[in-house]
RNA sequence: GCCCCGAUAGUGUAGUGGCCUAUCAUCCGAGUCUGUCGAGCUCGGGACACGGGUUCAAAUCCCGUUCGGGGCGCCA
């Protein structure tokens, strides 16, 4: 029976059988050695010339990443991991074709973009395998959080009619003999459940954006992790989502040692407090740092890198101005709402809010940001039979992977990237 | 959408008008080597993105195309 690379260790002085990718072949003139790799990590089988000549030869000329099965003896030795695979039995399952066109173990880095076109051999690294199992850790424990908190799981249409917050461009789709496009956020179905009374929803999703950005944040196909909730504040949503993310941060240091030991990241912990930092404050902070703004004005890559750049940490800005938030987001007062970002540094993880909840506000919100309400009837109607208050926030998980994992690029944080020019593989 | 930059073997690079029949590493192939672990050593193989132009001479300079990278914007 098939054990994991990773278990051998377990099983010295008995015969094991391994499957895997030959990740090296050291040829000597009297044996030969097989760097045999799988999911749990590598290990090297040895094999004699002597008494093998036939395998030896066959073996000698055998590509790098072929896939093979091997039995033998797992023995105590001299290898740098201390014990290694005696080859009793080979099979050689599927050969690989010559030259790879990305080498696996090569000590030179591809550009990115061979990478992403081989993106198959760039994931056979240990290095890029553990960023998604630990982004596998963070998804689990978010949804193991939400279930335990008692949410449901919710599976909103993908396929909308509508644009859903105004202002994205997205993509369209052809619907039979209707127009409809992708959607870019479950936010109007999260919102349409607290009316549906459903209390407290949660969501694990892609979402599509139509934007032709070209930056190292942004990707036109993303997951995003929604949640909302009734009968709760901006705050109260805040609270759950520091805990989110503590929890998520938890369960990789619990549970991705070895990974974060190959990526070369220290091991997360976050026993601080995030911080609420409000819009005007943070305004008044890019003002000391010699920035020219206005309450009032967007916050720029230029103030979030001036401002942020230097907060290595989790925090958040509340209170945006109402001009800058969508419909659907409470007013605070007359000039401010009650929505917020996670932010950390200058990356933008989250953004959340109170919703509105009474019809009339909302629809002169819609009005106000120039949308017709009647193109969002099946919306507005929720509101119109007892809408409790209700508060939520959607995080990328794409992007809280790289701020844990200190990449810079979300191409490396996502599988097969959706990008301005990228549609295969 | 705007601005800047780039494209040389399978991969990553050197190259600044003639010394380029193009460097180095890796890779691939052949051989050698008594256990390696980035194995070593010897020999061999493989490339100037595409189209035009300037020039006696272009990988190198100019124009266009395609593809890509970075910054900004928009957005999350």
């Amino acid at each position: 029976m098939r054990i994991l690379i990773g278990e051998v260790k377990n099983h010295i002085d008995t015969e094991v059988e391994i499957s895997g990718w030959t990740q090296n072949i050291r040829i000597m003139s009297t044996v030969l050695f097989i760097e045999l790799r799988d999911v749990s990590g590598t290990v090297q089988g040895v094999l004699l010339k002597k008494g093998n000549e036939e395998l030896f030869e066959t073996l000698k000329a055998l590509p790098r990443e072929s896939v093979l099965s091997m039995t033998g003896q797992a023995v105590k030795s001299q290898a740098k991991i201390g014990y290694e695979v005696q080859i009793k039995h080979l099979d050689i399952l599927n050969r690989a074709e010559t030259p790879l066109p990305l080498g696996v173990v090569d000590k030179i880095e591809s550009d990115i973009e061979t990478r992403l076109e081989n993106r198959f051999l760039d994931l056979r690294r240990p290095e890029k395998l553990s960023i998604f199992k630990i982004q596998s850790t963070i998804s689990n424990s978010i949804r193991n959080f939400f279930v335990n908190s008692g949410f449901i799981e919710i599976h909103s249409p993908k396929i909308v009619a509508a644009a859903t917050e105004g202002g994205t461009e997205l993509f369209p789709v052809k619907y039979f003999e209707k127009n409809a496009y992708l959607s870019q956020s479950p936010q109007l179905y999260k919102e349409m459940m607290m009316s549906a009374g459903f209390d407290k929803v949660f969501e694990v999703a892609p979402a599509f954006r139509a934007e032709e950005h070209n930056t190292p944040r942004h990707i036109n196909e993303f997951t995003s992790i929604d949640m909302e909730m009734s009968f709760v504040s901006d705050e109260g949503v805040m609270d759950v989502l520091e805990n989110v993310v503590k929890t998520a941060y938890k369960a990789v240091a619990d549970r991705n040692e070895r990974e974060l030991e190959i990526l070369g990241v220290p091991r997360p912990n976050l026993d601080y407090k995030f911080k609420r930092i409000t819009y005007s404050e943070y305004v008044r902070m890019a003002n000391q740092k010699g920035i020219a703004m206005n309450d009032g004005e967007d916050l720029s890559t230029q103030v979030l890198k001036t401002v942020g750049g230097g907060i290595k940490e989790f925090y958040f800005i509340t209170r945006w101005p109402r001009e800058l938030k969508p419909f659907y987001v409470q007013p605070y007062d007359e000039k401010y709402s009650r929505g917020f970002d996670l932010q950390f540094g200058e990356l933008e993880i989250t953004s959340g809010a109170q919703r509105v909840h009474s019809p009339e506000v909302l629809i002169n919100n819609l009005r106000s940001k120039g949308l017709n309400p009647d193109s969002f009837s099946f919306y507005v109607n929720t509101f119109k039979y007892g809408m409790p208050p209700h508060a939520g926030w959607a995080i990328g998980l794409e992007r809280l992977t790289m701020v844990l994992l200190d990449i810079v690029n979300i191409r490396e944080t996502t599988l097969f990237p959706r990008d301005r020019t990228r549609v295969t593989p």
